[in-house]
DNA sequence: TTTAAAACCTGCTATTTATCAGTTTTTCTA
DNA sequence: TAGAAAAACTGATAAATAGCAGGTTTTAAA
């Protein structure tokens, strides 16, 4: 079992806030889930009895959409929050699907648990609230570029994101995803993320080995969106 | 100055928790504040020292896009928060605008003085909390609907959202916007909004007396987006 | 290592959506 | 209530995006 511990996961909340004493006996209540790659650990609409922190892995978090379309609505990584209202929230279901795009060790507390917890440490609790206004914000935002961004606007911001977040390795992003993964984040289709790849790659400013991307020329991909990205925060 | 003792916005959540001894004095530094219908009372991008609770009116939040076209992300009435993240997020700049769609009163308290009470009220940042994560989800949902949504279908959506948020009397929505502003939440332009609408009109499922907008067939409306929306909780 | 499946790619075409230019109606204010 | 300004509207056209069909490359599994 991933112990908090020896985790070294400083973004994760828990951890951040397990130097209190309160909350020993929290951790002990703690599971830990093991999922191979493409493994989904969260349908949608079936019934929410906890919240999952990616102790290592990434993974994808989907609203499902009409006929066999979805929408991408973030991606997370070690330390991160899956399955948000976990029980909590106002509805007792799960908003949203979760799948795992590589091995990845979860690890899982009942909603009953976490609630405890939370009312009886206000810190927590209160990391607990900006971690979700600063999700709000950013999801507030991504609602704004995907109105006002061309499709080739947003696969650029999509290919800035995943550097941002995965960071790169020899110019190619740390993060392996299909061309239709990229289209259902981006909101477009697995074609148009095609066409518009290639033409990056022939600008010379992507590169693309097999299935994995990279960026070249990060700051001309930065330059043809910056008008969308003026007054950004974060 | 508005009071808590009499408010009636039962929504409002530091009306719920007024209770509680401690809120007290944390209540006897609230501000009150009066605007006048179409005044900008929050400014994108400016140093937030406070957040807001609409007491009495109708506010739009917006994030401002490229050249003058604007996203509204948000509607807000009695009882609800505006300036999410004011001073307690990560961000020490307000991340949207707000601008009062009426004359509208204002209840402000500052982020200190916030960020005290909800530290000594587990109850109160908890109930914060689970505000911000309910309102993530709703803008989840927003992402995904603005991915795969036609036009119309997203003018349609909008319509009833309005009617579900700010209800309606005789057929009219208790709420006036310009053509603009539903384009600017329906994330398309004022154009495709009139034409939309006047198509809907023609089909006997809108009317418009003058700018007013209202719906006749409820049901038609829903039918006609009911694809989008199955899996769909709140 | 062979083979099947999945993912990637391309050109063509259809559809959707936005833009532009101008007219009419409504609203606001002096 | 007259006049100006703002908002609503319309049609024509241009641009952007999606869908389809068929081919190629890559990946994964027997």
């Amino acid at each position: 079992m991933a112990s908090c511990f020896q985790c070294e996961n400083s973004n994760c909340l828990i951890k951040k806030n397990s130097l209190d004493g309160r909350i020993d006996a929290f951790l002990n209540k703690k599971h830990t889930v093991r999922c191979k790659k493409s493994q989904q650990f969260i349908m949608e609409g079936t019934p929410a009895h906890g919240l999952f922190f990616a102790y290592k892995g990434k993974v994808k978090v989907v609203k499902t959409g009409v006929d066999d379309r979805e929408q991408i609505v973030r991606f997370a990584k070690d330390g991160e929050i899956i399955g948000h209202r976990g029980g909590f929230g106002s509805s007792k279901y799960y908003s949203i699907s979760a799948q795992a795009l590589e091995d990845t060790t979860l690890c899982y507390f009942s909603q009953d648990d976490l609630k405890d917890i939370l009312l009886s440490i206000p810190n927590l609790t209160f990391d607990f609230m900006l971690f979700y206004a600063d999700e709000l914000s950013e999801s507030e935002t991504r609602v704004r570029k995907l109105a006002q961004m061309s499709v080739r606007e947003r696969v650029i911001d999509t290919l800035l994101y995943m550097d941002a977040k995965f960071g790169s390795s020899n110019q190619l992003l740390n993060i392996t995803l299909s061309r239709k993964d990229y289209a259902d984040y981006s909101g477009t289709t697995e074609e148009q993320v095609i066409r518009i790849v290639s033409a990056l790659k022939k600008e010379g400013v992507v590169k693309a080995t097999g299935r994995k991307l990279g960026i070249i020329n990060h700051k001309a991909l930065s330059e043809e969106i910056a008008k969308h990205t003026f007054s950004q925060v974060g």
